[in-house]
DNA sequence: GCTAGTTTGTGAATCAATTCACAAGCCGCA
DNA sequence: TGCGGCTTGTGAATTGATTCACAAACTAGC
């Protein structure tokens, strides 16, 4: 398949989330132009988008709501359960374990992972915390999707390797450091220092 | 000011992370090679992001550390401490209000907000919650720099528009929605389901 | 079935970001 | 002082993303 744009991805993410509320509304259809309106993009940055992936609109008409929602689960591959790990049981992975986000969205959290004997047998939320030791032969077992790094910053690298290792292919890591992965490896990072330096670049630098 | 581009500020935050570890082990100079090995980039990038500041090498040498970290630093608006206000007490809230990544970063959180009564008067962290009838008040005499919305999403909107009454010009959000806000002022979204959704893509798409 | 009014899908054009490539400048050494 | 080896800073070239603009396709009303 042709390269699609990280940006692209991330905008179909936010008109599926758009389309979910217009169906728990009962709206049975929407425009590009009302797509983009909420997206805050234009319409026809939301056709090009969709147009990556075929076409599902009808003319004059505009889009039906629960097929193009159904067509956005599908692209995203959102139409099967995902099964995550956190490896962290500090602050950042309770907060990850809490997030109700992810259930809605089909991610059941498998286990969390912590080297920490105080932590290990514990639980939060249902979730099991276990000792980061069994980690590879758990993998081996339980074949998580994706693993969600909420470590400190200088063991990302070297939980990232291991995570590599044991054949997990996507990572979502909260570490402010970027990380090494090989090709065949998907890693996003959500870096909230960089957010706010860029909002004190805008304070100081807006004239 | 010429407009530069998000996505290089975020390079520079990125760098100066890396200049801030380099003074530690006291590393002396630093080569825009080097920096890019680091970041994930290219050296050539590395100058232009620079080059958009000023001059801070020396040809044949590279950069001072301490030099080229004063001077990100400056860019970046990280001389002074910034006021932060967190609203909404719940578990982004609790999270953000641990994390030791702000106070070492002259990011002072001043108070959080919340409308539950439960919460009111509790503290995490030394951070009291106060009631968010009291908000506009308190903003008027504390002044803060930037509000961290930790909020609902149905709330996010409503609470975006408080905050831009009250004057305040820098957001950081954590509800996935996009929010409308005057063009004064400067908002960032964190979304970690778009974020998820993207590797479901990659994991679903790769082929 | 024709017309007026919409809205899609998409090449072409524009705008933006990244990479290339090289002259200019600095260091160290003889 | 002059030469060899590096590394910066930056226009030019390229690659990538967004916007424009319009033909094609649909609905509704008569």
């Amino acid at each position: 398949m042709k390269r699609i744009a990280d940006s692209t991805v991330r905008r179909l993410s936010l008109y599926l989330r758009f389309l979910e509320e217009f169906e728990g509304r009962g709206i049975a259809t929407v425009s590009s132009e009302e797509l983009a309106r909420r997206g805050g993009t234009t319409s026809a940055q939301v056709r090009k988008d969709l147009s990556f992936f075929g076409s599902f609109g009808k003319r004059g008409l505009g889009y039906t709501v629960p097929e193009l929602g159904t067509s956005l689960r599908d692209i995203l591959g959102l139409g099967k359960e995902w099964r995550l790990v956190i490896i962290g049981a500090g602050k950042i992975g309770a907060a990850l374990a809490h997030y109700r986000g992810f259930r809605q969205r089909g991610f059941v959290i498998n286990a969390a992972y912590d080297t920490n004997r105080e932590k290990i047998g514990r639980t939060f939320e249902g979730i099991e915390i276990r000792d980061m030791a069994r980690f590879e032969a758990d993998v081996a077992k339980d074949l998580p999707d994706i693993a969600v790094l909420a470590v400190p910053t200088e063991a990302a690298q070297p939980v990232l390797d291991r995570v590599a290792r044991a054949g997990i292919k996507a990572v979502l890591n909260f570490a402010p450091a970027p990380l090494h992965a090989p090709a065949e490896m998907t890693v996003k990072t959500v870096n909230m220092a960089m957010e706010l330096e860029g909002l004190t670049f805008a304070l100081t630098n807006k004239e």
